[in-house]
DNA sequence: TTCCTTGCAAACGATTTGCATTGGA
DNA sequence: TCCAATGCAAATCGTTTGCAAGGAA
């Protein structure tokens, strides 16, 4: 049996986290890895060819999510998507079709990222507030919906 | 009886897409142009003293955001926030504080902002995607938080 | 009169929780 | 052994919808 790199990684963290790398949680960590985008709890429990009940899977994402192995975040309709944490994925944004509701990963070039920290530092260093981080939503129609 | 400028487009707006500005969506608008930043439905019920019936109060988020009158975004918790659309409100983005929830508006000096506008070009025009509009989310602590 | 709008209650979809059971270290 | 993890069903939460009544043009 091999492991990946990105496995063992996940795994360690979790277990920093006092969670079990279970074979439900193995799983969704396999889908979320072969999924393009991000993936909503329906989404991943249909991968998963519907077995797993939907109230594991859920707590399954949850701590996950909260050992910072995954990332969610919120789209429309009242449905939140997962995605492997940025340390595992490393930094983007996102492409958000307004026609199909997809959403896609895009990665700035250094430069352009490097330029994007320096407004988001400017920005929130004259108010009172502290950042930590950031996300941009570009909002726009993929080639399918043009 | 005054009614302000803001009303008054507010107004032209709804009468374009063949929609009432009555006295339950006045108490809507008025309840978010006195709001501090993004509010959610039930926020919003609150706001309104819990008189207006949920399932009135969404119908006119609907038929107002539909209007382009109200901008609806979605955080955390699989709750959507309204907040008065960009042409009424001006451009601007989101400080999200990690550890109230709170979100707070905050507008960028027009050289940054096409800063911003710049980048994002570069980056959909380089893929398949056409872009038409940007949020950019600051992730952090707010004083309060701090 | 003709539509739009409202209010109530029931319906819904996404997510969470209680509880007894199973499984791993 | 002991505590985390699971599965099921019931509960909750935000939101939507059907339908009959009210209101403005």
């Amino acid at each position: 049996m091999k492991s990946s790199l990105m496995e063992q990684q996940v795994r360690m963290r979790l277990e920093q986290h006092h969670v079990r790398y279970t074979k439900g949680r193995q799983r969704v960590i396999a889908a979320l890895s072969r999924a393009v985008g991000p993936r909503s709890a329906a989404e991943l429990h249909n991968d998963m060819g519907g077995s797993m009940p939907v109230s594991s899977l859920y707590r399954s994402l949850a701590v996950m999510a909260d050992a910072d192995v995954l990332a969610p975040h919120h789209g429309a309709k009242a449905i939140t998507r997962y995605e492997l944490a940025e340390w595992l994925m490393g930094h983007h944004h996102h492409l958000v079709c307004v026609a199909c509701g997809g959403v896609d990963d895009v990665a700035f070039p250094p430069d352009l990222e490097a330029t994007l920290e320096r407004l988001v530092s400017r920005v929130a260093g004259s108010g009172n507030f502290t950042a930590t981080g950031h996300a941009l939503e570009i909002d726009g129609r993929c080639t399918d919906c043009a």
